[in-house]
DNA sequence: GAGTTTGAAACT
DNA sequence: CAGTTTCAAACTC
């Protein structure tokens, strides 16, 4: 998704990641935007995930900073005083599910800004006073922005304009216009499908008071937040995201005021308006004040849905970095509109240094809503050692009372999602748009399962060390997500007010602590240690204790249905699919029949994984709803009298004679029954046809058997007699295979012929075929000896 | 490896 | 429930 190259990362002074302490006030509903170019509406056509970082460092001089992200409703603003590095990242996905990342860093500089209107490219550098990078890794075609001004920044439809290069405590207002198309107010954050970026607007200046100008539900609960870093990310499709990194002189100022407000609509790009809406986070105000200087004022304002009972799923992905300790990305994606429930988490999670930090407030009575929280022990940790003065407050993202729960009630988890995590090498992308299926692939895994319960395997420890920051100095970045490697966050501390029913626990959700739950610590686990998360087994997520207990990876999980599981099938090896159509959420799909996630398969397009759960499930759903039976075993014990073994249903076949695999009953390695529909069966006790296959087959095997056995006496043979007769062998050469032509081998060749000819006989080849298949087995016994007589010339002439 | 055959699954 | 279509595996060349 969203990457900040390490060239750009590097143009970052350490210090901006230092924070200052942050007062959260209530934000109020609107923002003025006069010293803005903001456009007055966003589009919310399309659900664009975006993630906003900001970092800045504040001198004492710097007047200002205000970063405004309105998804749902009007504009965004983010106002940064001048002398200030500005980092911008922006990505989108492709149509479906598009998402935008906006890294915003500020660092205080002493020198003015370089005035004038410049044309934006992604990513580009301002670096007089006031060093602007814009990067954008975005692919959302669907996003249509329109520029409004003097500067933009264009990349895959989307702008970013700024509008006004200040001097030193100038304004410098940058700005991502949009199409401006309304939200929809059916979901207050407006029509998934119709719904473009949200948030565009990008202001950087001197203004104290910036205020979202959006239509924003208000926030009932405002939470509050004090630290000194924040260093946050709202990651996700339909997810506003804002990562801030501030760092105040030390001891020079009193406590900067900074007033966040994060609009952060959370779209559901579900296509019914039942499962999809967008939960609300709003009135989120972060102030930091400094004595003698204007306070700086950063909105950050999520709207959710406004549906009751449906919300659109969240995600939220703290992606590792290069330096993790610069960034933190946590993702809220919505979740896939088909899902018929819908997990809600409205995460806001702030990583500070190492620390990443989640917040979610689930109303407690929706018992559809899973959530689950997890935290590596580094960032448990360093959560833990935060200084009273530092940022150490989650966010307690106030839901909305007509925002279903996202809790299970007695789950011990809130939140359980598996972040694609992308490497350091992705932040080398600045400027290009990433792809759809980066984007698919990007979204975080939810450990999510049917009417099952799951287990997760807990990562070993020293997987999470890539996520360890290294320094709490460096810049921030986004991190796109990606398939290589993807995380469980899961909650560091156990989370009593969760159960571990998972069930229906969309992709991207939130699994947050409840209100009340106080600070938690969240651990971030790669999924590439929880490819497959084995659903039949109920798993503690959120103990602490269990990271230390690494389980293996389970590459294939069995999904038990209906109570009932093949062990036999999940322990052998299950031949891979080549599904093309089906998606593989069919019963077409063998792996899909026996309830496997596909593995090493052929498939194309394959939605039976993870990553698809609620597709998979809906599936199932469905294939339960046509035959509550379609995942219990087919062959299974028949009526009395007749065989151990029948098939449950029969077959149909017709042509087949019910002699070739085509036959489940054949195939099975069964007799038809009686309650088989077949035509012209053949494959029955008294059958001639079926002996003579049957002979065949039981031939064929045997004569591989031998063959193997014989051949592997040859060797031995042949073995033996090099170790005996290597002396002899001159390295001049010399007759060699008649070397080794002794009575071992020769009894060991007659041996291999003899088999032939009995396979032969058994199969009633005719005379010449007989005789062909005994002088083939003699022209490889040969070609055997003449090729170890060779290889131990060749090694004698080495060795010798 | 491409094309055909086959029958279960899905659909109407 | 029956007929038809779709699908992927099995099979053939």
């Amino acid at each position: 998704m969203d990457v900040v190259s390490p060239e750009l990362n590097s143009l970052l002074p350490d210090e901006i990641m230092d924070t200052e302490a942050i007062v959260i006030e209530d934000l109020p509903s609107e923002c003025p935007v006069a010293t803005t170019q903001a456009e007055p509406e966003v589009p919310m056509e399309i659900e664009v995930p975006e993630i906003i970082s900001m970092s800045a460092a504040v001198t004492p001089t710097q007047r200002t900073q205000a970063l405004t992200t309105s998804t749902s409703t009007d504009s965004t603003l983010c106002s940064i005083s001048s002398g200030t590095q500005l980092l911008l990242t922006t990505s989108s996905s492709a149509a479906l599910k598009p998402s935008t990342s906006i890294s915003v860093s500020t660092a205080a500089a002493t020198k003015t800004a370089s005035p004038g209107l410049q044309k934006l490219t992604a990513p580009f550098t301002i670096s007089t006073n006031h060093q602007f990078i814009l990067n954008k890794v975005a692919a959302s075609s669907a996003i249509d922005v329109k520029s409004s001004g003097a500067q933009v920044l264009k990349h895959e439809g989307q702008k970013l304009v700024v509008t006004t290069l200040g001097k030193t405590g100038q304004p410098i207002v940058l700005a991502l216009p949009h199409t401006g198309a309304k939200p929809s107010p059916a979901h207050g954050a407006g029509d998934s499908k119709a719904q473009p970026q949200q948030f565009k607007v990008v202001t950087i200046g001197g203004r104290t008071d910036l205020k979202p100008i959006m239509g924003v539900q208000p926030v009932s609960t405002a939470s509050q937040l004090l630290g000194t870093s924040q260093h946050s990310t709202l990651q996700a499709q339909q997810l506003k995201t804002v990562q801030i990194a501030k760092k105040t002189q030390a001891s020079t100022t009193g406590p900067m005021i900074t007033k966040f407000i994060i609009t952060k609509p959370l779209n559901s790009k579900g296509v019914s308006g039942q499962t999809s809406v967008s939960p609300v986070i709003t009135g989120r105000v972060l102030t930091q004040s400094s004595p003698g200087t204007t306070p700086r004022t950063i909105t950050l304002t999520e709207t959710l849905s406004t549906t009751p009972q449906s919300i659109s799923s969240s995600k939220i992905a703290i992606s590792p970095l290069k330096s993790p300790s610069k960034l933190t990305v946590v993702s809220v994606a919505s979740q896939s509109p088909s899902s018929p429930q819908k997990s809600v988490a409205v995460p806001l999670s702030m990583a500070l240094g190492q620390q990443i930090l989640a917040v979610q407030q689930s109303t407690p009575n929706s018992p559809a809503k899973v959530v689950s929280n997890h935290s590596t022990p580094q960032t448990m940790k360093s959560v833990q050692t935060m200084g009273a003065a530092q940022f150490k407050t989650i966010f307690p993202i106030p839901t909305p009372p007509n925002v279903q729960q996202i809790q299970v009630p007695g789950s011990r988890f809130h939140y359980v999602r598996l972040v694609t995590a992308t490497t350091g090498s992705n932040t080398g992308q600045t400027g290009s748009p990433s792809t759809n299926s980066a984007m698919q692939t990007a979204k975080p895994m939810v450990v999510n399962t049917a009417a099952v319960r799951m287990s997760v395997p807990i990562v070993p420890a020293q997987a999470m060390k890539q996520v360890v920051p290294k320094t709490l100095t460096s810049p921030p970045q986004v991190v796109t997500t990606s398939q290589t490697q993807q995380r469980l966050i899961m909650p560091a501390t156990p989370l009593p007010q969760i159960q571990p029913n998972l069930t229906n626990l969309p992709p991207g959700t939130v699994l947050a602590p409840a209100p009340g739950t106080g600070n938690m610590g969240y651990a971030v686990l790669p999924a590439q240690y929880v490819t497959q998360l084995q659903q039949s087994t109920f798993v503690t997520l959120a103990s602490s204790s269990s990271f230390s207990t690494p389980t293996g990876v389970q590459t294939q999980a069995r999904l038990p249905l209906n109570g009932l599981s093949t062990p036999d099938s999940a322990s052998r090896q299950r031949k891979p699919c080549n599904c093309t159509k089906s998606q593989c959420l069919k019963l077409y799909c063998d792996c899909f029949a026996n309830g496997e996630f596909c593995n090493n398969c052929n498939c194309t397009n394959c939605f039976n994984n993870l990553e698809h759960e609620t597709e998979r499930l809906k599936a199932i759903k469905a294939c339960l709803d046509r035959n509550p039976e379609a995942f219990k075993p087919k062959i299974g014990k028949g009526k009395e009298g007749e065989s151990d073994r029948r098939h449950s249903k029969g077959c149909n076949c017709k042509r087949s004679g019910c002699l070739k695999n085509y036959c489940e009953c054949y195939e099975a390695k069964i007799m038809c029954s009686s309650i088989c529909k077949c035509v012209g069966c053949k494959n029955f006790e008294e059958s001639p046809e079926r002996k003579t296959l049957m002979h065949l087959a039981d031939a064929a095997e045997v004569r591989v058997q031998q063959q193997t056995a014989a051949k592997t006496k040859l060797s031995s043979q042949i073995s033996d007699l090099l170790t005996r007769t290597t002396p002899a062998i001159t390295s001049g050469g010399g007759k060699l295979p008649y070397t080794f032509v002794t009575k071992e081998v020769a009894e060991a060749t007659c041996d291999c012929l003899i088999e032939q000819a009995k396979q032969a006989e058994l199969a009633n080849q005719p005379q010449a075929a007989a005789e062909r298949m005994i002088l083939e087995e003699f022209g490889r016994c040969l070609m055997r000896i003449i090729n170890s007589a060779g290889k131990a010339k060749t090694d004698c002439s080495i060795n010798c």
